[in-house]
DNA sequence: CCTAGTTTGCAACCAAAGTTACATAACCTA
DNA sequence: TAGGTTATGTAACTTTGGTTGCAAACTAGG
């Protein structure tokens, strides 16, 4: 993360058979027939992008179904003073920008790889014919919408509500090893500029908030890796 | 609005035929053929509440997918402290509570009825099947879904990069008579709580917000009514 | 191993928002 | 219209969060 700008050359390369656990692996197409299947398959393009590049600009009319096959991007949005937001850290299965897709309105958030990425997406009118062609696809996508609106009403009652360690605390938990009960770190290195993106804040706010969380013994700092040393705690304190 | 506590009562009337322009002015259903949109009615179930009765309460299970046909609401949010957040006004041609009905889980928000309610709704089961027969519905319901997702996204940004002042210019705005440009009052009355529980603050804070914008000219209040004076000022603000 | 760029630590300060505490005005209902 | 209830106006104060400004620690590439 902690990209700097980018611009947004994308590589179209050339069609190539999808490997079947990728397409098993997304929730909109699981468990489909084998003729169904390769009618997906059919419609799919597929796309790469280097780290920093921009596979959606917010603003921007889009009509593209994405699908993340490999790598990891984030998907925010971009205050007038260029602070960001992360929505979410998208990773190989997730699919994005659904919202321009079905209400063909314009990106309302920009997507950018973090690391070298392969997508694949589908068309506007490739996707509305899946959909009523068949119905399961339907029922996963509006499933799938279910979810992501369920999450954005609980940043909304976070950021109405929480203050920043509360938030800061949640968003420690979520990354955490997940088997792993104390002494936990977390899967995947944040800076603590990520971090702010991710709740809504200033980096040094999170400085700060991190260090009250080692105070009250929740965590612990070790040479800027974060480790849960109490995760009760943690979890009452978000 | 308003209201203080509440029960959930809830009158079941008897089954009555539903008056066409209502389902016509449901965004799901528009445009289906007779026998589907008969289909449709079959299953509708009616539905009303007093003032205060709450249709829906947050983390409870629910598999009903309900259409406002008379009256109004709000779909809220409520912290531990007991303090609210509208996220949005519901009125006839609305429909809430997708969100648990397409992913299974509970109902994300409290909805309450702010008058006497007319309330249709259907089953999961029977939305599901609804969904799968027509095409043209899974499609509207994607439309609807995007849409939502697109408004809280625009929260979202909204509680994390704008102060205070700005939400609630911008809330003025969107409850602004529609036609009219400066001199304008707002459709109908929000109390200062209703606006701080929509804005996501405090209500002494939105009463300080109120008094900086009549001190810049974008308003001016007048025994307690708010009237636009600078349409243009207030979007800049905002 | 060295350097440029990134990330972190931290303090001091300022601005915004939340809280407390009342007084006053408007509204509704009996 | 009287009297209680709800909505407002406003000030003072506290807390949180955002900003500024560096210095130090780290890291990746050359």
């Amino acid at each position: 993360m902690a990209t700097s700008e980018a611009g947004r050359k994308a590589v179209k390369t050339p069609p190539r058979p999808l490997r079947r656990p990728l397409l098993e692996a997304l929730p909109y197409f699981t468990g489909l027939s084998p003729q169904a299947r390769s009618d997906v398959e059919a419609r799919l393009v597929r796309l790469t992008l280097e780290k920093g590049e921009a596979a959606l600009l917010e603003g921007e009319p889009s009509d593209r179904l994405f699908f993340v096959a490999k790598g990891r991007l984030k998907l925010l949005r971009t205050s007038e003073g260029g602070r960001e937001h992360i929505l979410r850290l998208l990773r190989p299965g997730d699919s994005f920008n659904e919202v321009a897709v079905f209400d063909g309105g314009p990106a309302p958030a920009t997507v950018m790889a973090l690391e070298p990425v392969t997508l694949y997406y589908l068309r506007r009118k490739d996707v509305l014919e899946l959909l009523s062609r068949y119905p399961v696809v339907a029922e996963q996508v509006t499933r799938y919408l279910a979810q992501q609106l369920r999450e954005l009403v609980s940043m909304v009652e976070d950021l109405s509500f929480k203050h920043v360690s509360a938030r800061l605390a949640k968003l420690l938990l979520t990354h955490a090893q997940p088997a792993a009960g104390n002494g936990a770190g977390l899967r995947e290195h944040l800076t603590q500029q990520d971090m702010a993106a991710m709740i809504g804040t200033a980096r040094e706010v999170v400085a700060r908030s991190l260090r009250d969380l080692e105070q009250s013994g929740a965590i612990r700092i070790d040479r800027r890796r974060i480790i849960i040393t109490n995760r009760k705690l943690l979890e009452e304190l978000a």
